[in-house]
DNA sequence: AATGAATGAGTATTCATTCAT
DNA sequence: GATGAATGAATACTCATTCAT
């Protein structure tokens, strides 16, 4: 990478730090572009070098927060993309889902800017980086998963929508408010349902 | 009720309804006081003798809409307050469920407003018109409904949250996007999961 | 007094004592006619009962203000009315002004209030009660001082007038700030100013 | 100076004669800043740019105003600031004062703006150039005069003050109304006055 | 590529005043 | 006389966006 290609990432990454801080802090509405420019040491006029508008940078944020949180949670899963049907099916959505929690009840403003922005429509296309072909969007991480699990199911896709759902709904009031339950007791409730949502879809 | 008190409950009534209509037709953000006053009729500075500001008014109009659609629901349910045992526990709720998703399905905008706004918090707050008593919240109601079932659950307050938020969650894609899947493919899943969740939480 | 005379003497002392907390406490200009009256505990159309804008409000409480200060000063100086040559010219102006001085040190909201908004015509048409008389305003009793002394000077308005400038000027810094002396430091060099503005006077 | 500061002192000094103007015509508190820049023949950001509001706009012209005066005074009267003993302290002062009396009566929109408005606290900061050193302000100006008279006075502070609040207090009514005695008829008494408050702190 | 001065449309909010009750 | 709901003119201030340097 050349030294101004650098520079410019540096840049945008400023930016993307400076308005992460901000929207926690003060909410997107509140934070002007100016502010953002302001706290990311570059002028006004360079953000438009780098993006639209502010939703623009905000859409590019989320998006890279939750390719991010994803992959490390894979990761830190050990599940081998190439070697995918060592877990059970279950298994391997239940753990992925407890370390994202994990994460998101130590980085709850993570959580909080990620929750009230991330649509369905998003979250299938955010990008996994995959070791051995091209990067890969979660989605198609998801089919193969199914597939290399060797089961059956009637619809996948609302599968996984409703479980995202459904976590996605219940770990935004737990971890932020701790109610009407802590994190620690709704698990278990939760990766039950999850295990029921995929046993009732499964063709046997 | 006076005169003077008719008139204010107009005034109010007509800044709702122009609120509502515009909010839906151009979002909260685009939608300026000047221009809700004009719909309504009323003259600008009218607005704040009514509500402290734009999100004010929000906060309000989502508590009467929802308070009214839970209301209707039960209704239409046929939910005798007074003899609530007739019905198992999970037919009731899975009913009142059915005849929200379906009003929802009908008035998209309606359900676009609410579910982006109301809380959990907010949620148990809902006021519901009793014919017998007093006014009761929505949760009180809820309560009463489990103690009529003669069933015991590890937490009520628990499984009631989960159930609203994988339903709130899944309704709003597929309403208003039919992604992943139609309304109609998605019921039967889901209302499985409402008593595998109830399941779930039983102390037998 | 008549008991609706006593009512109405009521409401215009309530406005006038809500409004002089209030000019003090956040300036004339951030005080608006519907505190005063919430202040006041009357409605705000009856404000207009009584007084015809802020600023009429504002005339009648600083000439209401500095009548009664005067008064009061005279008063305690046992400066009688009917036996004006017992003292010195110089002795009852300079005490006089002591008294004030003193009174403005213990209530420098009536300091602020005042200073900022007496002028020279207002000053000389402030009434003082009189006993044996009708009511005389100000002017007239500085006249009746100067003739009962039995001295003759070059143009006793302008003697007033500097007097007059000259503590007011002095008084408004130092009692509110200290600036550049304390006050009683001020004093004396004050007095022997004033005694030299009317020796200078003096066609001997 | 760059180009580009040049511009930009020009849009100030657009905006202080705009307000100067405004402000003597319909007073600051009907002006509105539209009407500023508007006058001034830029935007209405472009205000804010330069001034935080009205009243900073207000605060720095004051400033600005004060010490174009005292620098036009002391030079008209010729006094050098490396021989400041060649006149008596008093002659000094009194000549000043008559400058800037004679100016005042000459534009009294300039007198009306000021007068109201300086403070004692303001008035010690008004910076004057000096020719041979850097900037100084007034007060320290002062010092020199007194020191270079090699006479000793209790309180030189005090003795400003008083001078001050005494020319100021006075000139702003006789000037403005002629109330009550016109400018020439106020010289000699208070020029006398000025030189009594001196010799009154003088110590032998 | 980077800057930041300039722009001016857009909006919220206040408040004196009126008048029907 | 007293009330307080309604009015709408008036104004301050913000901020995304442009463009000359």
């Amino acid at each position: 990478m050349s030294k101004l290609d650098e520079k410019k990432k540096k840049k945008r990454e400023a930016l993307f730090a400076a308005a992460f801080n901000l929207f926690n802090t003060k909410g997107i509405r509140q934070t002007s572009i100016s502010e953002i420019a302001n706290e990311a040491d570059v002028a006004k006029g360079t953000f438009y070098l780098y993006f639209k508008d502010k939703f623009d940078l905000r859409d590019k944020l989320i998006a890279a927060k939750a390719s991010q949180i994803l992959m490390q949670a894979t990761r830190e899963v050990g599940l081998d993309m190439d070697h995918l049907n060592m877990y059970p099916l279950e298994d391997a959505i239940v753990q992925i889902v407890d370390v994202i929690l994990d994460r998101m009840s130590r980085e709850p403003e993570l959580l909080r800017f990620i929750t009230k922005n991330l649509s369905w429509g998003a979250f299938r296309q955010i990008s996994l980086e995959d070791e051995s072909a091209e990067d890969m969007n979660f989605h198609e991480g998801y089919q193969k998963l199914i597939d290399a699990s060797g089961r059956r199911f009637e619809n996948p896709d609302l599968m996984l929508f409703m479980i995202v759902e459904l976590v996605g709904g219940c770990c935004y009031q737990v971890i932020l408010y701790e109610k009407p339950v802590t994190l620690e007791e709704l698990k278990p409730r939760l990766y039950e349902s999850i295990r029921d949502i995929i046993a009732n879809q499964e063709i046997s």
